[in-house]
Parts: C-alpha cells; sequence; structure tokens
DNA sequence: AGAAATTAGTCAGTACACGGAATATAGTTT
DNA sequence: AAACTATATTCCGTGTACTGACTAATTTCT
C-alpha cells in the first residue's frame, strides 16, 4: 500500500504546522475573525504591561521585531494601540492601550481561553497538562538554544543534539 | 511582581504558535534555507505517489489550494518539479518530480529527520512518543470537525466543546 | 442535448513571519 | 569632541496561509 505518504505525519515540526492551522481556524471562528491571534497577544499584554516599547512588547508575544511593527500598525490603524516616541530615549516606540483597545481585550479574554479549551478537547484533563508542559519544555529549549547560538555562532552545538 | 502575562504561556495556541516559530528556525539552520519546509513536504509527497493533481497533493501535505499552488510555483520555477495539465481531465494540474527534485527530496530527507529529533530533544523517547501522540489526537480531531462544520455550516458543534 | 451544480485552479487582498540592509539615536572609548 | 559600538526601529524582499471572487472544465439532472 502507499503508506510512505504517512511517515511525514510523524515529523513533529510538520505536525506541529498543522497544529498551527486548525488553531488559525478555530480562532476565526470561535474568537474573532478581525482580530487576529498575535494581534490579541498585542493587547492582551499591553493591558498588562502599561507603556512598554515595541522591543519589550514583541519579546512578550513571541514576535520579531519586523512582524511587531506591522502588527502594532495594524491596531493603531483601527485606534486600539496608541505609539509615541519615548522622551528620554527617542529611539524608542512607547505603545498604549486605548480604551477601545482595553475593552477590545477584555472583551475576547473569556473566548480566546474557552477556544483554547476546545483545541484541545479530544484529550483527558490529564493529557491537556502533560501536552502544555511538554510543549512548554519544547518550546523554551529550542528557545533557549536559539538565543544561544545567536549570541555566540559557531560555538558547538552537539549538546541539545542529545536528549538530556 | 508583573507575573499576569505569563498567562498566555499557558495557552496551547500561542505555544503551539512559538513552537512553530522555533521549527521554522531549526529547519533554516539544520536542513536548509533554500528549502522550507512546507516546500520539502511537497517534494516528499511527490516522490511517494507519481503524477498526483495539485489538490490531491494539498491533501497530503495539508495546504490549501492557493497556498499549494504557490509552493508549487516556486518549485517549478526553480526546476524540481514539473507541472502539466491532465489529458483525460483538463481542469487538474498534474505534477512530477525532476530528477533534480528528487536528488533533493533525497538529500534532505534524512536532515529532516535529525532536525525533527533535535527540536525534541528535551524530552526523554517516552514523552516524545506521548507528545507525538496527543498532537496527532488534537490536530485530527479539529480537522475533522473543522472539515465537518464546512460541509454542513450551521450543524449543532457543541459536541467538541466537551472534553470526552 | 441543455441547464444546473460541482470541481480544479487562478487571482487579488490581507496578515503573519523572518532575515538583511539602512537609519537614527544612544552610549562608550580614547 | 570625534570615533566607534550598540540598540531600536523601519524598510525591503521572500515565503507561508487563508478567504472570496472568478474562470474553465466536468458531471449530473431533467
Amino acid at each position: 500500500m502507499s503508506t510512505s505518504h504517512e511517515d511525514l505525519r510523524r515529523h513533529p515540526g510538520h505536525l506541529v504546522r498543522r497544529a498551527q492551522q486548525v488553531h488559525t481556524w478555530l480562532w476565526n471562528t470561535e474568537v474573532s475573525p478581525e482580530v487576529t491571534s498575535p494581534q490579541f497577544a498585542v493587547l492582551y499584554a499591553l493591558r498588562a504591561e502599561k507603556n512598554i516599547d515595541q522591543k519589550t512588547l514583541g519579546e512578550r508575544v513571541s514576535l520579531d521585531r519586523s512582524t511587531t511593527a506591522e502588527v502594532v500598525a495594524r491596531l493603531t490603524a483601527r485606534g486600539l494601540v496608541v505609539r509615541f516616541r519615548d522622551a528620554r530615549d527617542s529611539r524608542r516606540n512607547r505603545l498604549r492601550l486605548t480604551a477601545a483597545g482595553l475593552r477590545t481585550a477584555e472583551r475576547l479574554t473569556p473566548r480566546a481561553v474557552r477556544m483554547n479549551r476546545m483545541l484541545v478537547s479530544v484529550l483527558s484533563d490529564g493529557e491537556q497538562a502533560e501536552l502544555l508542559r511538554m510543549l512548554s519544555l519544547v518550546v523554551d529549549a529550542d528557545e533557549r538554544l536559539k538565543r544561544q547560538r545567536q549570541a555566540d555562532p559557531g560555538g558547538g552545538h552537539a549538546e541539545h543534539a542529545q536528549a538530556g
């Protein structure tokens, strides 16, 4: 039988891409088609920390500089966020939620929580906790590796290849 | 302390997005910066099944029609794939790997396998199997739900909201 | 056979995502 | 103070990803 295309479906990387796709779809249908999930993440982060700059925001929500700028630009255009130059360090953009932005963040938060429950609802409660734990482990370890290598390119990277 | 931004990091959807990001980065550094992961998936699927059409290909690699068309166009432009109209059903594009495409697929396959091992290398072997199993469950269930709702919009969707 | 519905693919528009180059400001060294 | 370095943002080019509208070909219904 032609089961050889099954291989791909057992690659964690490929599974993660598919998971991301169903997540996007579920977000659009269950949370909001207007405000995307990264946009919500930005609003959410801005509600938690007032007046942070773009770089810090990007770190909080895991967006790179370019994408952060684009997402913030869209939210600014829609009046959910205001952006202004820092008086002390005029390289920085400081960001703040508008009243509408705050309302949007608060309106969508319970929906986002519900959608996330749906996303993993095939799993038992124990499995959900396990999935969360393992995904966090993977992501944190790989993000650490990335930062490490970017700080020291050429530095040996044999260590990570072995399961610890 | 400002620990309230930790919430986001416990949303499965947000974790999946971050996982996808580290995967992309690891792909670029460990497999190939020229051939992307979706492009490789296409080459891989085309190696397994000769002469399939674009639609079927999209199903195999989990890409929608528009994205499939774009990825195939890029691979065609680089001479890794040939595309031609089906003689019997001239709506369809049939696709085939070129010699160069086959070489590329075979060259990258072991690297892709290695990279996938690295991606989850913080986990024990047992945990890796568990992660794979749970991710597959989630993705399959949600893809099923998506197809179901698209076939029957308005059909009650309360069932999926409850954990089994 | 002719009308209607279905199907495959394209195209346009929008949004995330990333890397590299350019720009401007800030901080450090001499 | 001038030169160098580091940092924050922007801009550009490329590549997924999805939706909705449109075209063309096929299948189905009558």
